[in-house]
RNA sequence: GGCCCUAUCGACUAGUUGGUUAGGUCGCAACUCUCUCAAGGUUGAAACACGAGUUCGAAUCUCGUUGGGGCUACCA
C-alpha cells in the first residue's frame, strides 16, 4: 500500500475555529495511525478576504495541541516556501503557486472541459435580481450558458479580442448536462447526484486573478499526492464538480478518496457553532486567544485555562467515539484506535459542561508537582514568599474542588493570606453566645496539641470536644470560620496542620478579637 | 425555493450481520459519607421524530412525512 497523505488546508481569513481544529485533529490521526504524513497548506486564494496573523494563528493552535505537520511547516513554525527533501511540494502557500494554476486552468478550456467567460460581475447580479423577483433562481449552467457572454457563444475573433484586452475574464468549469456522478465518502457511503442540478463553477477569477478553491485544491492535492481528503461538510455539496474535475484531467486514477465531516453545532438553538455563541454562552470557540483588528478579544481555551490534552480529547469525542467505554484517551492513544468508520455522520452540539469534565479528568490525572508549577505560572506573585512543600500542600488540599487551575487561588486563599473578614451569614450562624464560651478553652486546648499533625489534632480535639459535650459542628464550623473566613472549605484538621500552630492561634485571638 | 447530508435520553454517544430489561459518559435528582462545602460511593428519572411497508419479529431494512444541518459568490 502506497503512504498515506493526507492535508489540512485552512485559509487564513480570521482565527481557526474549533472546528477546524478537529478537522486538523481527524486528519492528523488518520495520518499518524497509516504511518503517513500530515500536511498543512495555506489556502490564501481570496486574496480580499485574507487577515494578517490568521497564519501565524493556525500554526500556533497546532502546535499547542500537539498536531504538529510532517510537511509544510519548517522548524522554526514558518510555512515552507522552496522545495527541499522533506517538503518536495514547497511552496506550500497556493498565493505562491500561482503560475502552476493557471496552467492546469488553461489546460481544461484546451481540452474542452472549461470556458472563458466575459459576464461582468454586475451583469450577473442583474441576471440574479431578475430571477429573485420572479422566484426562481439564476444558475450559469448548460441552459444559460448558451445566452451569456463566453467562448462558447462569442466569434472566436471576438474572444481573441477580448481575452487580449485588459477587460478581464474568468474560467468557468463546464458542467456536463444530465449525467450522474457516482460519488464515494469514506463516512457516508455512496453519493449521486445528476450534473444537471449543478452550475458552471469559476475556476480562475478575474477580480484577483487566482484561481478559486476548486481549481487550487485539486491540483494541489493532485500534486502533493494526497491519498485522502478529510474536510467539513460543507465541501460535500461541491464533490461532484471535484470528481468532474479529476475527471477532465485524467486524474481518476489517483483522486483521493473523500470523508467528510459534519459540523460542529450550538449548544442550543439553531445552526452551526459560531464565535457569537461562544460569547453568549461564556465558553470558547477558538484555540487560542484572538484579538482582532478592533481590538475585540475572542476566548481562546489555552488562556481559558484548558490543558491542551483536554481540549484535543474534547474535540476527538465530538463526533467520534471508539467504540469502547473509554472516553480518555491521550494524543496518542488517539493515533492508535482512531477510524473514519467510526466517526459519526449527523452534526455534533458542543456541551460546556461536558468540556469542563474533560479538563478536571486531566487535572486530577496531573502530579501535585505539575500542578504547583501551573499555579505558580499564573499566581507567581502570590506565591512568591512561599515555598514548594507549602504550595504542594496546599494544592493537594484543594485540588479535588477544581476544573481548572486558576480556580485554586480562590480555592486556597486562606492558605496564604489570613481572613480580613469573616461571612456575615456564617457569623450569624455559629458565633453564637455558649460557642463564645467554649472557644478559649478550645484554643489553649489546641495549643497544647503535640505534634500539630493532622491526624493527631483530628482525633484529639474531637475527643476533647465530645468529652466536653459539645457540638462537633458547633465548634469545628467556628474554627473554619475562623481560620478561613467562609463557611465552608476543607477539613478543619488539615487546614490547621497546613498553617501550623503559630498561624492557628493568632488566627482564633484574632476573630475573637474582631467579633468580640 | 432547488440540491445534498442527517435523525437513539437535555447533551455526547453505544447499539455495525433485524431478536438487548436499549448500555455508557456529562448534566440533573435522591440517598450515603460528614465538622461545612466540594469530592467520593450508591440509586434514580431520562431516548429509538412520525407514518406506512417488508418480516414470525424493526432502533436496526425500504418508502414517505417532519425536524435539523450544509451548499446554492469572480469566499473558502
Amino acid at each position: 500500500m502506497t503512504q498515506r497523505r493526507v492535508r489540512f488546508a485552512p485559509s487564513p481569513t480570521g482565527p481557526l475555529h474549533m472546528g477546524g481544529v478537529r478537522t486538523a485533529l481527524y486528519n492528523y490521526l488518520y495520518a499518524k495511525q497509516a504511518g503517513g504524513k500530515f500536511i498543512l497548506r495555506i489556502e490564501d486564494t481570496d486574496s480580499q478576504r485574507f487577515v494578517p496573523g490568521s497564519e501565524e494563528y493556525v500554526i500556533e493552535s497546532l502546535n499547542w495541541c500537539g498536531i504538529l505537520p510532517d510537511e509544510g511547516v519548517d522548524k522554526d513554525g514558518n510555512i515552507v516556501e522552496t522545495p527541499c527533501a522533506e517538503h518536495p511540494h514547497a511552496p506550500y502557500r497556493q498565493s505562491q503557486r500561482k503560475h502552476i494554476y493557471r496552467k492546469y486552468a488553461e489546460e481544461l478550456v484546451a481540452k474542452g472541459s472549461a470556458y472563458y467567460a466575459f459576464d461582468t460581475p454586475e451583469e450577473l447580479e442583474k441576471l440574479r435580481k431578475e430571477a429573485e423577483s420572479e422566484k426562481s433562481s439564476f444558475i450559469y449552467n448548460y441552459k444559460s450558458r448558451t445566452s451569456l457572454k463566453n467562448s462558447l457563444t462569442l466569434p472566436a475573433e471576438e474572444v481573441k479580442r477580448r481575452l487580449s484586452e485588459e477587460s478581464g475574464w474568468t474560467i468557468r468549469f463546464q458542467i456536463p448536462e444530465n449525467r450522474v456522478v457516482k460519488m464515494n465518502d469514506l463516512i457516508r457511503g455512496d453519493i449521486e447526484v445528476n450534473t444537471s442540478t449543478l452550475d458552471d463553477k469559476v475556476l480562475w477569477k478575474r477580480a484577483d486573478e487566482l484561481p478559486t478553491y476548486h481549481l487550487a485544491n485539486i491540483v494541489d492535492d493532485h500534486l502533493m499526492e494526497i491519498t485522502e481528503v478529510i474536510r467539513g461538510e460543507e465541501w460535500l455539496p461541491s464533490l461532484p464538480l471535484h470528481y468532474l474535475l479529476y475527471e477532465a484531467f485524467g486524474w481518476e486514477k489517483s483522486r483521493p478518496q473523500f470523508a467528510h465531516l459534519s459540523l460542529l453545532l450550538k449548544p442550543d438553538g439553531k445552526g452551526k457553532l459560531s464565535k457569537r455563541d461562544g460569547d453568549r454562552l461564556g465558553f470558547p470557540v477558538f484555540p487560542l486567544q484572538w484579538i482582532n483588528s478592533d481590538g475585540e478579544i475572542s476566548h481562546g481555551y489555552r488562556e481559558d485555562g484548558y490543558f491542551p490534552e483536554a481540549f484535543v480529547n474534547i474535540l476527538a469525542f465530538l463526533g467520534w467515539n471508539p467504540g469502547t467505554e473509554q472516553e480518555i484517551f491521550t494524543l496518542d492513544e488517539l493515533v492508535e484506535v482512531f477510524s473514519l468508520e467510526r466517526v459519526v455522520k449527523s452534526g455534533a452540539r458542543f456541551n460546556h459542561d461536558k468540556a469542563k469534565w474533560y479538563n478536571q479528568e486531566y487535572l486530577r490525572r496531573k502530579s501535585t508537582k505539575e500542578l504547583v508549577e501551573a499555579f505558580r505560572a499564573i499566581e507567581g506573585e502570590y506565591l512568591a514568599g512561599f515555598d514548594d512543600k507549602y504550595v504542594g500542600a496546599a494544592v493537594e488540599l484543594i485540588r479535588d474542588r477544581a476544573y481548572f487551575v486558576h480556580e485554586f487561588r480562590s480555592l486556597c486563599d486562606f492558605l496564604f493570606e489570613a481572613p480580613e473578614e469573616y461571612d456575615p451569614a456564617g457569623v450569624n450562624k455559629f458565633w453564637k453566645d455558649e460557642v463564645k464560651e467554649i472557644i478559649p478553652q478550645v484554643a489553649d486546648f489546641i495549643n497544647s496539641l503535640e505534634p500539630f499533625s493532622k491526624n493527631i489534632i483530628e482525633e484529639k480535639l474531637e475527643n476533647f470536644i465530645k468529652t466536653n459535650g459539645w457540638g462537633m459542628g458547633k465548634v469545628m464550623n467556628t474554627l473554619r470560620l475562623f481560620l478561613v473566613g467562609r463557611s465552608s472549605g476543607p477539613r478543619v484538621a488539615d487546614i490547621m496542620e497546613i498553617l501550623g500552630k503559630k498561624e492557628v492561634s493568632q488566627r482564633i485571638s484574632n476573630a475573637t478579637a474582631r467579633l468580640g
